[in-house]
DNA sequence: CTGAAAGCGCTTACAG
DNA sequence: CTGAAAGCGCTTACAG
């Protein structure tokens, strides 16, 4: 009578079985499979013979409801197509591994009502943590999500307020450095093709664009700067509009590789040769820009870093037993200037050797 | 007394509280929410009232537990960071949403021990079901998957045993339409740049490529055929040797768009020019492969439909509740031959064009 | 049509 | 050090 003996078949075992098994109870197994103290060794050891013998694997969803934790991260990119979010997803998502989590991933398209419904929907499902990697600088769903105290780390963008933990690349610098190289390649007329301001990494270039031609002391001129909102289709028109200006830049500062790439396509169906007509950089430095048809100079990030260390911060507030929350940690990692063709800077130094002869 | 009073604070709303709310029992919400049939209008009414009232949304992973359906799907791919993948999980992952599912995405890098892993570790997060990407053609893990009758199915690649549901391109048209072009641009020299032979879509596309040599009574030559194992580091060494053969290879067909751009690198390292001393082609049609830098014929692929199609059949298998689940689909799309400059048929046309006048 | 009760598989105080 | 009991938030037969 009673409970029905345990269906030889498919079902897989149950705390109750192993508890049986060892002659314990689940609250023993429980505590030898979390490896809390005050457990005598004879005892720990049998539960883990029956745990083996059994094959048993706790079930999460059930941990995960009476407040164990579910083992799973959100994590929410503008484009998972573009490069750059690729290759830092795919660090979250082994590093993740290696930690023992699971990672859920959402996609924005930038869109911030996406964002703040995949945000709602990851914490209904019980995401221990969430990785922001495209938060507007103003971002209501973001900031009330950092407000609550949520574990969350954001990477790439970060708000304008500064709150909460980040991991973001020097963009003032990286944008400064490659307009400097520019610069010191004798050019003067440098346009800048940016991002949607409404992006920190966007801003931030703009910024660090400006501030190395006010070093140089050249006056900024907005009629060269272009809106180019990082995505291909959009840049390239305006790409098209700054190669047929009058006088013609000699050289264009792109927010991004992917609008790099756009800028060497109008170059090229506008008869424009680069980098001899004009010089091209990117930023991110993708796989692509090392390829020999490309070779686009660049700014380079730690993009595999940079999901690492997400991963590992968000982990330590996840794990951080809410007493001892720390103070929200700002991680600013250094840009590489990256030369390559299309700056220029190559044949220069060819033709500058050849005179030297 | 008894149970203390709800804290009013931020403790979200339970389905106690909506019952209590609307002076029914939690049985009854739970049959409002689950749109089941038998229960009166104005008591259906009331209990919306009180969903509204109190915010009150389901917790998924009590829901999960107790059999209801995590609405999380597990997706495993070979390499995030390549395009092919990058863009078909993007499209997953937006139908899933549209379909109420959050997908966990898993990356294996082709490591079959891994893929065992994670299909392991999805199954105990009771996942509702697996979008497998890539398979092996003997895949015991995957093959045990199926048999199991687990809702899964895979796309890209299918099993050599053909079990399961599977949405794939006909990479052996696909392979055998390109070779076939550059046949009819007079190649008779035609490389092939091989997978890996475990993947179906490496085997099939060699097949293509050997049928469309065979009806043009072309001896099939296994010295043009080099493993590049669709990787851009390998594929670059094998094409350095395939280009140093003496008589040279007049044409290179790549299994993937990634090693057909690594063919142009090692060409251009080494003074071989694109089209005109080589003709060059991929697989897969990439964003990059039309760009004007690259232009690279190629065979292409309905990449969104394939993975809309993919969590389309899987959410008919999740949702079939068991018993009338029907035969496994096996999907076969359409290839489509996309010509641009690196074959050499655009600058050829235009040269029998000018010869004509 | 509706409710009381049992149960999903764990963990966590509370006793001892 | 160990166990009995309650509970996490739902759903599902079973009664009525």
């Amino acid at each position: 009578m009673g409970r029905p003996a345990p269906r030889s078949g498919r079902r897989p075992a149950t705390i109750l079985d192993v508890a049986r098994r060892a002659s314990v109870s689940p609250a023993t197994v429980s505590r030898v499979l979390n490896r809390r103290p005050h457990v005598r060794p004879e005892v720990r050891a049998a539960v883990e013979r029956a745990v083996a013998a059994l094959g048993f694997r706790p079930n999460p969803v059930a941990r995960s409801l009476v407040g164990g934790g579910s083992r799973t991260l959100g994590l929410i990119v503008a484009d998972i197509t573009n490069p750059f979010y690729a290759e830092t997803a795919k660090a979250i998502v082994e590093t993740a591994r290696g930690r023992g989590y699971m990672v859920v991933l959402c996609n924005t398209d930038n869109l911030p009502r996406l964002q703040a419904e995949q945000i709602r929907m990851l914490r209904e499902q019980r995401v221990e943590g969430i990785i922001l990697g495209s938060v507007h600088r103003r971002d209501p769903a973001a900031e009330e999500l950092v407000a609550s105290r949520f574990p969350c780390v954001m990477y790439n963008r970060r708000l304008a307020s500064q709150a909460g933990t980040f991991v973001v690349l020097d963009n003032v610098r990286g944008a400064e450095e490659v307009t400097r190289h520019f610069i010191e390649l004798a050019h003067r007329r440098i346009a800048f093709l940016a991002g949607p301001p409404s992006f920190s990494t966007a801003a931030e270039r703009l910024t660090g664009y400006r501030r190395a031609l006010a070093h140089a002391g050249i006056p900024f001129d907005r009629r060269l700067v272009r809106q180019g909102q990082f995505k291909a289709e959009l840049a390239y028109q305006a790409a098209r509009e700054l190669l047929q200006q009058r006088p013609r830049p000699t050289a264009i500062v792109a927010g991004n590789d992917l609008t790099a790439l756009a800028v060497l396509d109008a170059a090229a169906h506008l008869g424009v040769r680069v980098p001899e007509d004009v010089g091209v950089s990117g930023f991110d430095d993708i796989e692509l820009a090392g390829s020999e048809r490309i070779q686009l100079t660049t700014v380079g990030q730690q993009k595999a870093e940079m999901g690492r260390l997400a991963v590992n911060y968000l982990l330590e507030l996840v794990e951080a037993r809410d007493g001892l929350r720390r103070d929200p940690i700002h991680h600013v990692l250094p840009p590489t200037l990256v030369v390559r063709r299309s700056c220029g800077a190559m044949a220069g130094a060819r033709v500058r050797r050849a005179a030297t002869l």
